[in-house]
Parts: C-alpha cells; structure tokens; sequence
DNA sequence: ACAAAAAGTAATTTATATTTGACATTTAGT
DNA sequence: ACTAAATGTCAAATATAAATTACTTTTTGT
C-alpha cells in the first residue's frame, strides 16, 4: 500500500525526500520506505510529516 | 499528553478498553497507554481504533 | 550524452512499540 | 459495605519502527 497522496503532497511542497526526512528527524529511508513500501510509521512521525507539507493526518493517511 | 479525544469516543460507544483492545487486535495494556500516557502508537493502529469506533484521524489524534 | 541530484532498495543494528503477567486502585451495581 | 468489573501501572520479554551504511536505478538539467 503506497502512499501516494503523501507522495503528491511533497511534490506540490517542492521538497525532496531527503529535505523532508531533515525537517521531520528522520532518515530519507523512512520516509522513502512510506512512500513506497508497505510501512507503518508511528503516529508521531505521521504528525510531524503532515505538519511539514501543511497537512491533515485525514489527508495524508485516512483510507476508508 | 492524554488522549482524551480517544477516550471519550471509547465510552461514548459504550465499549470498555478490553472490548476494543479485543477489537483491534492488541492488549488492555496498549489501550490504556494511549489514552493515559505518553505513548506513541503506530498509524495502522490509530486507523483500527479510529474504525472501531467510527471516527477518523483527526478525530481522535489530530493537534494542532 | 553526460553529470548530478533524487529516488529506490537491501542488510544489519538500534530504539522503541507492544506483549505478557501480575498486582493495585477506582468505579458501578446491589 | 460488599463485590465485580473496569482501569491504572509496573517490570521483563518480544516484535518491529527507524537508523545506518551502502549500492543501484531514475530523473533532471546542461
């Protein structure tokens, strides 16, 4: 289950994979491993990431 | 930092911590510690509590 | 075409979420 | 007051998120 909508989200930030990872504390893995992985990051990171791009956890994360 | 939004939404649907631990597929004790202490739990966790209880992320976790 | 930046991926290690089992305290019903 | 259910909490073990290092593939710009 990729995460595109995060994916699209950074995109339109016009941040990179590794700028993001710098801004949330995180390596460019994790972040990469969200994107395209099956992954399950903790509520915190997931937070600190919606954070970063201006977002809603219901935006980035929420699948009925 | 309580969760207390988590809480509410537990007794408002008449369910005890055990009964939607049961649910989602983890431990009275992971329950507890979200709603009591600082925990951090996993986003495919928040989603299970959030459908167990018909409500979403921002729901139950989202903070400004 | 070429170089550089960005993205994908894998193996191993480290940090921490979650489990397990157990006991104490609080709450609700009679 | 008494009992049982629900909740709070702790220590130790286990599972897994996240870090680290390193390498390959794609994209992007010139």
């Amino acid at each position: 289950m990729k995460n595109k909508k995060m994916k699209i989200a950074r995109v339109e930030s016009d941040v990179s994979q590794e700028q993001l990872a710098e801004i949330v504390g995180v390596t460019r893995q994790t972040i990469n491993l969200i994107e395209t992985g099956n992954y399950n990051p903790s509520l915190k990171l997931c937070m600190a990431i919606c954070k970063a791009l201006n977002k809603t956890l219901n935006d980035l994360f929420w699948e009925e």
